[in-house]
RNA sequence: GCUCCCUUCGUCUAUCGGUUAGGACGCCAGAUUUUCAAUCUGGAAAGACGGGUUCGAUUCCCGUAGGGAGUACCA
């Protein structure tokens, strides 16, 4: 069975390149009819918080994104000791006692003599006798995955056939001098216990691949096959970190942007399909392909989410929003009528208050000078309230009929006198639901 | 510095050596519309640069430039 997961440590909101990553691994287990798995990696209990942990979960479940299992490696440590162990017994784990300041030094030298800034290896030459020596001198070391020293090649499931030399690449910390299990063990372990069969994520770890493809190898597992998307860049192509504050989930669902519209620019973005509103969640699984997917840097625009949101709240039925409309008072015997009219000219959900606001409350007239007569006799020709769907056309043809004004000159400043607007819902059908005149 | 990936219209991309280099979004124009939007029609718009290989390069190779990423006792 297809296994995949998402795998945000707790210590931030996520931001649109979590969602790509867990959209992607979202979109191949319910394509497969498999497994999605939420992993919370909080092996960090520094910056890993429980409120961190909450708002992930709660950003997944207004995209409808559900996980199928969720797991937090905290809870997993006994399982890692294990893992580190059977790395042990197989000589391919070493313990190291340099500091980090001690490290930074070696590879401060290592860059000056431009060779690339790789551990040496000098702990391996410790013997026993050394070890004690340093961890009574030190405390208890670091721990390294000692790598074999061939290319590490796989199919990338984005980036077709990948090779890396593991020569250039420095043995990977897989358990702090504090004990502190670090992500690389607890990914592999997990993934390896979980069944993971697929792993799609930023391409930003394709040098972990490499030594986790050894780690897992080593521990004698099936490797899962990986896929590396791009990473997405802000706009001029600059890293999409600097501004990611304005770009958290959070952040957009605050801003009205519907989930669906979010998911079909996420789902979409990069490929080779036309990124379009999708109708529904099956849409985007039944499309989805990371096939066509490109591996170039992907510029994330976040105005494009403003349309799809547009085009998307334009289409909600009355039932969808009766809730929202109840909230804002709209009487519920004319809350269809007044969403019929209100949809088309919605850009998000909220802008529906502003059209509520003005049938509420009406509007100061908008009158330009040189319309200030005709506005004046087309006043004195308007009906008494209640108006009725026919009104707008029978006082706009009375009116043309005595001012001799015609097209936009004569429907314009009408709208604007009655809306304080130039733009806006369809007349005709807006005029019965405005409950107040403020042109006197 | 070293390693990996990348470079086609403004944007996302198609093209498995021979194409009028296609599509989508955006943009512009026209049609329609009482406004805006929507819709329809049309249009402008691209192979980073320099070398090779080849009868022929967007496509293959090398180099340069540029972009992204990694190079943690973070994830």
């Amino acid at each position: 069975m297809t296994v995949t997961r998402f795998a945000p440590s707790p210590t931030g909101f996520l931001h649109v390149g979590n969602l790509r990553t867990a959209l992607f691994n979202y979109l191949i287990a319910r394509q497969q009819g498999g497994q999605f798995i939420l992993r919370l990696d909080d092996t960090d209990p520094e910056r890993s918080t429980q409120e961190f942990a909450d708002a992930i979960k709660e950003d997944l479940e207004w995209l409808g994104l559900t996980w199928d299992r969720v797991e937090r490696q905290s809870d997993r440590l006994d399982r890692y000791e294990e893992a580190a162990q059977s790395l042990r017994d197989i000589d391919r784990f070493y313990e190291c006692f340099e500091t980090p300041t001690e490290l930074d030094l070696k590879r401060k030298k290592q860059l000056n003599m431009g060779k690339p800034p790789v551990y040496d290896r000098s702990a391996l030459a410790l013997s026993d006798a050394d070890k004690d020596a340093m961890r009574a001198d030190r405390g208890n070391g670091h721990w390294r995955f000692k790598l074999n020293h061939a290319r590490i090649e796989w199919t990338d499931g984005i980036l077709g056939d990948i090779s890396i030399d593991a020569a250039s690449v420095s043995d990977p910390v897989l358990i702090r001098g504090d004990g502190q299990f670090l992500y690389t063990l607890a990914s592999v372990c997990d993934d390896v216990d979980f069944g993971v069969t697929h792993v799609v994520r930023g391409s930003d770890h394709v040098t972990n691949t490499a030594t986790q493809i050894q780690i897992i190898e080593a521990m004698s597992a099936a490797v899962p096959s990986f896929a590396h998307h791009s990473l997405l860049t802000g706009a001029q192509g600059e890293a999409l970190s600097k501004r990611l504050g304005t770009l958290s989930l959070r952040d957009l669902r605050a801003q009205g942007v519907e989930p669906m519209a979010l998911l079909s620019l996420m789902a979409r973005l990069g490929s080779s399909d036309a990124v379009e509103l999708a109708g529904s969640m099956d849409e985007l699984v039944e499309g989805f392909a990371l096939s066509k997917y490109g591996s170039a840097p992907t510029k994330f625009n976040g105005d494009d989410l403003g349309p799809l949101t547009s085009r998307y709240v334009s289409s909600l039925s009355y039932d969808a929003m009766a809730d929202d409309l109840r909230a804002l008072g709209v009487p519920d015997d004319i809350a269809p009528a007044f969403w019929d009219v209100a949809r088309e000219n919605s850009d998000t959900r909220a802008d529906a208050q502003r059209w509520w606001a003005l049938c509420r409350d009406g509007a100061e007239p908008l009158v330009d000078a040189e319309d200030a007569e005709f506005v004046a006799t087309a006043r004195g020709m308007l009906p008494d309230q209640p108006w009725d769907e026919g009104t707008w056309g029978a006082w706009t043809a009375a009116v043309k009929e005595a001012t001799g004004r015609k097209g936009r000159g004569l429907f314009m400043p009408l709208r604007k006198a009655l809306t304080g607007m130039a733009h806006g819902p369809d007349m005709g059908r807006l005029m019965p639901l405005l409950q107040t005149l403020k042109w006197s």
